[in-house]
DNA sequence: CTGTTAGCGCATTCAC
DNA sequence: GTGAATGCGCTAACAG
């Protein structure tokens, strides 16, 4: 059997509830006593049982997860996932709320930081906005002893927890590295389409294509990067009008969302030779892609393990206890067709594609 | 609040003894009582606290994993991982004890099955050697109600729970269509080297890989598998005499382990052409190898993700509870030199490479 | 400053 | 067949 408190009370000669305290470090303890305490602690080795504080707490974690609103797949199905966990709520003693902010909007997404800040939650998850003032009311939130997880994309400099999302200078530099060995011999510029430049995952993506695309093929140019604000009609346009500037072009690597617009763009597409695409994020619309043979290859993250590692560690961080890392490490998935999951939306998992309204322009769609 | 057992106790009309009966399908209940206790249930919408459930218990749950010695870096650091999870067990409730038998060997793991069996553990999880003797064994255990699941390998036909591993014939597929489109241009035949064709990731992988080069790159050859017995200086023997037959070899598919030897005889090719290298398993060796582009691509299962989602589903199943689908799904990790993750091997993982006792011929080593 | 006591939600003796 | 009482390991009033 393993130490309980009873134990070190009787081995500290003192009562239980001095125990508690100095076990959760509350005031109100001698110092004598506290060392006395804690070195019983560390002598019959105790490990609290969490599963029983929480009882007794009768814990619950109010948790708040600010997402981008509008038409974007996989932010949709991101939403989606937080929904699943509020299905979970009863099991896993949460209390999750949703507050959707517009995409690519710092000012709105401050105020919902310090919105939630104000609800004085237990921990706060946010699909970040590369700022400044982003960071500041991110800071806000710490400074006010409120974890903090960004999700899919990271804010550097900031004071935030940890980052639930994948290392995107290692899923440009993949992009590139496959890009350059599925074109072979081939020759012909590439085209990169971004969604904003305002999000730290776009930019870490080009960064890490362009790194490898220069190092190890340079005979492949790469063209300015069209900014589609993750909007398939723009992106469409975008890409459309690339193709026609440059009829050879020999690939084309979308790193953010709207390649609804792409496809749609390739589909057009006639003349010139075959192209190499390399797009980020399952959807229903990739993954036909995939499958016709318009897409090559899908960099993926899986939004339902952020979120689920978003709410570990942000309970791990508000009770103060470590988290398996490796756990929490999101894996970049790689998807060719033949290594398609099967479709995950009809039984255990949710559906890759949601209802959502059409605000184009401002999502970060599909 | 969510409902208690109280809430149901006086929805029901009844005590909490009877209610606590008719939760744990235990005898001793008359029918008409059970059912005003089960309709009482459904309408209050009950659902059982299983931290508190398990703390009233002072539950405990003995795992036995049945896992094949040797010298085997993948498997070895599988069983660094089960360890690991012994080290968390008294806070996850777990008293888990590793058995190892030699590789590939049936009367071993049957022998081991039934010992488990004898020690009526809350659960077995066992990398299988797929064999009649050994569906048998495991079905033994089935009947008497413990809960099996499969690690890495699986066993087709047995009433295993659960297989803790990944889709091997998708497996196959991606490597085949990586090697396709790597090889570009180029001619000539590929060689594909098994560990044995008695395991069943190792036949999936053959079959899927035979599927995609067959239906997609039909120009290339498939060489007869070369049966390596894992073993390193068999493998190097094997690959070595390949490449001596064949010096048109354009590239090779390794889906077993055994790969110090495969990469010690690439080193000491000199002549023919640039061989397209693809393997199986993360650890020490295939990493440096993929640093030094002696191979191209690295597939890669998780052995932390598969031994603590094998732990989570046996609970689960011990508890007769419903998993999270998506969570438990083992993902193929494809790796490039550019998406190595940061070696584990100095923080908050487990290193890729055990120390571990030369027997050489006897595991599925590397 | 420290100790006593009564639960958290559930399982399990025991009586009735 | 059914119910009342006790405890799992911990926290939180409330007294002292």
């Amino acid at each position: 059997m393993r130490p309980t408190v009873h134990d070190i009370a009787a081995a500290a000669g003192v009562s239980l509830a001095t125990v508690d305290r100095v076990l959760n470090q509350r005031a109100g303890v001698r110092t004598v006593t506290r060392e006395k305490v804690e070195q019983a602690i560390e002598r019959i080795g105790y490990v609290r049982d969490v599963a029983a504080a929480n009882l007794a707490k009768s814990r619950v974690y109010p948790f708040i997860f600010i997402l981008p609103s509008g038409d974007n797949s996989f932010m949709r199905g991101l939403e989606a996932q937080v929904r699943a966990a509020i299905g979970r709520s009863p099991v896993e003693r949460t209390a999750i709320s949703i507050v959707t902010v517009p995409a690519f909007n710092v000012e709105a997404l401050v105020a919902a930081l310090d919105a939630a800040r104000a609800a004085s939650p237990a921990g706060v998850a946010v699909v970040a906005v590369d700022s400044p003032d982003v960071i500041a009311a991110v800071d806000r939130l710490r400074a006010a002893r409120i974890p903090v997880v960004t999700l899919v994309s990271d804010l550097a400099g900031s004071l935030r927890d940890h980052f639930a999302g994948v290392d995107n200078i290692a899923a440009g530099r993949t992009a590139a590295s496959l890009m350059g060995r599925f074109l072979g011999g081939r020759s012909g510029p590439v085209a990169v389409l971004a969604g904003s430049m305002l999000v730290r995952d776009h930019r870490d993506r080009l960064e890490g294509f362009r790194a490898v695309m220069n190092e190890s093929f340079p005979a492949h140019a790469l063209l300015p990067v069209l900014e589609g604000q993750d909007d398939p009609a723009l992106a469409e346009r975008l890409v459309g009008a690339a193709f026609a500037a440059s009829p050879e072009i020999a690939g084309v690597y979308s790193l953010g969302a709207g390649n609804r617009g792409l496809i749609a763009a390739l589909k057009r597409r006639q003349s010139g030779q075959p192209v190499c695409v390399i797009a980020h994020e399952l959807t229903q619309h990739t993954r036909a892609a995939l499958n016709d043979g318009l897409i090559d290859a899908v960099l993926n993250q899986d939004g339902g393990h952020e979120v689920r590692s978003a709410i570990r560690v942000l309970k791990a961080k508000a009770d103060g206890v470590a988290v398996i890392g490796a756990q929490e490490r999101i894996r970049l998935d790689i998807f060719l067709k033949d290594n398609l999951p099967f479709d995950e939306g009809s039984e255990t998992d949710l559906p890759f594609e949601q209802a959502g309204n059409q605000e184009p322009g401002q999502g970060r769609a599909d």
